[in-house]
RNA sequence: GCCGAUGUGGCUCAAUUGGCAGAGCAGCUGAUUUGUAAUCAGCAGGUUAUCGGUUCAAGUCCGAUCAUCGGCUCCA
């Protein structure tokens, strides 16, 4: 047989071959950093056979599937040190993840003393350097195994394999467990690793079932990595909006306020105010006109949506229906106030698509323990809006949400760091969502048409879309790696039946609109929140609460720095004079440290000659460009009349 | 909601393991009028998240509540 190597190298041999084997074939040191194998595409283990003609590359570390291999195979030496040290903890499942894996177990919970001494088991274990061993069982006796080994999980997953699935386990000295592999050929060559921290899980994801212990860890190959990428975990995590923005004093939160319930602060205020004003005028371009809505209604309006029924868990009401007449709730989402508004006068075709805007306020009663910062909050407010449009008019509109979500993540720098997911509906849950299989493939079909031709990348998922329809959400994740649903685009062709809304068209008849639940932006907390972190808290100019300050060498310039001020602000800046009796060094200090992009220091030299000494905060050519950009567009009447630049000194960002 | 950790002046942290709550920064007052990352001195600031318990004595131990954080689940 032939096998053709990554490179090109043709290897043949006679009968079959382990993939470890032709690694070690190929040389030594391959084979000792071999974690597994890839034949035509396909993950296997080292100890694969290869009998048949196939393209062959050895994986390492550096591989993706590689790292999760020996990464997975860490997680098993986790679980190793957890039997011995308690025998009693019974074993769940413990795969790789991105940046490295984790193992659950039913036991106590540990905490970091626990996990120290869980690590020192592990490197007792990993210079024992046990030979990794694969098996394969029938069924039954998989099963007999397991319920020797008293492990019910492993017992109920191996119950829940398909028939005539092989049942693989992988054995460590005394240590057997049920696994898919592919795994090391022994534990030996696992260099670095930390158990990162102990958290609970529940067994499968469900909620309903029992809470399990999870020990997260990770594994590098080298100690220096290893160091790095802890190192690295720290570094974000002075990024974090939740730090950042209490320090810089954009939000704060009060206990007696209240959970999920974040107070902007001024500075917070005016990034949220600029990025509203700027949207709003941006929708007005596009052809929205705008609506302000009430924040509550009687749970009648409910009932007809269906949140009543549905979603009631979901949201504060205020009233009791045994005692009150009438029972209000805030509201937790716009659509039905604003097809309220379509509705209050009749539409002819003429007048659609009709877009309606609207800086919407919502509330949802998240459970105690979802609150996080600013990015998931029980009041929030949204750049919302609905579409109502011929269903001939449909794909255009889209593709204008998507146009106008575009040009907001391009103008605020966040274009590259989103993803596109289709959310579809979930076939095999069909009772969760209204309309039929049909309709549902088809819209699917269609905004997979709008999405091509737009030539966005996106993947697609099921399960994830709204019960009237099928979205595209535009994702981002936060320092950690966790995502959230940035901004959303959906396609609805069924609750205009619910509200009984309709047009007149060409020949008389009322006729049923499509609608579009959209955001352009999202919610402003959350966006705020993504921005600081993108940013580290140096947001653009535009974004800033304050743009300039002007620092003034002494008193006696304190005039002179008030005119630029002035000026400064006729060009709409915002801009703040620090005339505090400090050294300049120490108002420098300061600025730096408020995130000022740009310092004017005025002295005796500058008045005299009616200049600024800028320094910015920028780098290098970029931050000459910027500043450049920033004087041309804004201060261009206070570049020719009174002020230019003398004198630019970029900074080290660090 | 579930598992776990945490909670000390505005902020960052200390308090010899149950024995007089303390420091730096910030704030205020005074002096200094300064040329590109911290001028000096003084003053004030606390019911140790809240409520309850154990104890001669609680920031420290126990319980409850609230909040924050890391996860799980959820995000219609």
């Amino acid at each position: 047989m032939k096998i053709t190597l990554k490179d090109g190298t043709v290897k043949e041999y006679a009968e079959a071959k382990s993939v470890y084997d032709i690694a070690v074939d190929i040389s030594e040191g391959l084979a000792r950093m071999a974690t597994a194998g890839m034949v035509d595409g396909t993950v296997v283990d080292l100890r694969h056979m290869v009998d048949a003609d196939c393209e062959l590359s050895i994986l390492t570390f550096q591989d993706k599937e590689g790292a999760a291999a020996y990464r997975h195979t860490t997680s098993h030496v986790l679980a190793e040190a957890v039997k011995r040290l308690y025998p009693n903890a019974k074993l769940a499942i413990g795969p790789s993840i991105d940046d490295g894996f984790y193992y659950d177990f039913d036991c106590e919970p540990f905490d970091r003393a626990a996990l120290d001494k869980i690590e020192a088991e592990m490197k007792k274990i990993i210079k024992e350097a046990a030979k990794i061993e694969r098996f394969t069982l029938p069924r039954e006796e998989a099963i007999a195994l397991m319920k020797e080994k008293q492990e019910p999980y492993k017992v109920e997953l191996i119950e829940d394999l398909p028939e005539g699935e092989e049942i693989s386990f992988y054995q460590q000295g005394d240590f057997v467990d049920l696994c898919a592999g592919p795994h090391l050929m022994s534990t030996k060559p696992i260099k670095a690793f930390k158990l990162i921290s102990s958290s609970g899980a529940y067994w499968r994801g469900d909620e309903h079932n029992k809470m399990l212990t999870r020990i997260y860890g990770t594994a590098f190959t080298k100690k220096a990595d290893l160091e790095a990428y802890l190192e690295h975990l720290e570094d974000i995590k002075k990024r974090d909006h939740n730090k950042l923005g209490r320090e810089m004093e954009l939000f704060t939160t009060v206990d007696v306020i209240g959970q999920g319930l974040p107070l902007m602060m001024p500075k917070g205020t005016k990034i949220i105010q600029t990025l509203q004003r700027w949207i709003e005028d941006e929708e007005e371009k596009r052809g929205y006109v705008r609506t302000k809505t009430p924040l509550m209604a009687k749970s009648d309006l409910y009932k007809i949506s269906g949140h009543w029924d549905h979603y009631k868990e979901g949201m504060f009401v205020l009233g009791d229906e045994e005692k009150d007449d009438e029972v209000l709730a805030l509201r937790p989402m716009t659509c039905p106030f604003q097809y309220y508004v379509y509705k209050a006068s009749q539409k002819s075709y003429r007048d659609l698509p009709v877009r309606l805007g609207e800086t919407s306020t919502l509330f949802r009663k998240e459970d105690s323990g979802e609150m996080h910062g600013l990015t998931r909050v029980r009041q929030f407010t949204i750049s919302e809006g609905h579409l109502i449009v011929r269903p001939d008019q449909m794909d255009e509109e889209f593709k204008g949400c998507l146009d106008l979500a575009r040009y907001c993540l391009r103008t605020l720098g966040v274009e590259e760091d989103v993803t596109y997911r289709l959310s579809k509906w979930d076939p095999k849950n069909k009772e969760k969502y209204i309309g039929t299989e049909e309709v549902w493939e088809d819209t699917q079909q269609r905004i997979r048409n709008v999405l091509n031709e737009l030539e966005i990348p996106f993947y697609e998922e099921e399960g994830e879309a709204a019960f009237y329809g099928p979205k595209v959400d535009i994702q981002a994740k936060n320092v950690y790696g966790k995502e959230d649903t940035m901004i959303t685009i959906q396609w609805d062709a069924i609750l205009a039946e619910q509200f009984d809304m309709y047009y007149v068209d060409q020949n008389g008849e009322k006729v049923r609109p499509y609608i579009i639940h959209r955001t352009s932006m999202g919610c402003y907390e959350r966006t705020l929140a993504w921005l600081i972190e993108k940013y580290a808290g140096l947001f653009p100019t535009w974004l800033c609460p304050e743009q300039v300050r002007v620092l003034p060498i002494s008193e006696k310039y304190h005039d002179y720095a008030k005119k630029v001020e002035e000026k400064l602000k006729e060009n709409g800046i915002l801009c703040t004079v620090d005339e505090r009796a400090e050294k300049i060094g120490y108002k420098i200090r300061e600025s730096r440290l408020a995130r000022v992009p740009y310092m004017l220091v005025v002295g005796q030299k500058e008045e005299e000659q009616g200049v600024v000494s800028v320094r910015s905060r920028y780098l290098g050519d970029e931050g000459q460009k910027a500043l450049d950009d920033f004087i041309d567009a804004i201060c261009k009447e206070i570049r020719t009349k009174e002020i230019r630049k003398i004198e630019v000194q970029d900074e080290q960002k660090k």
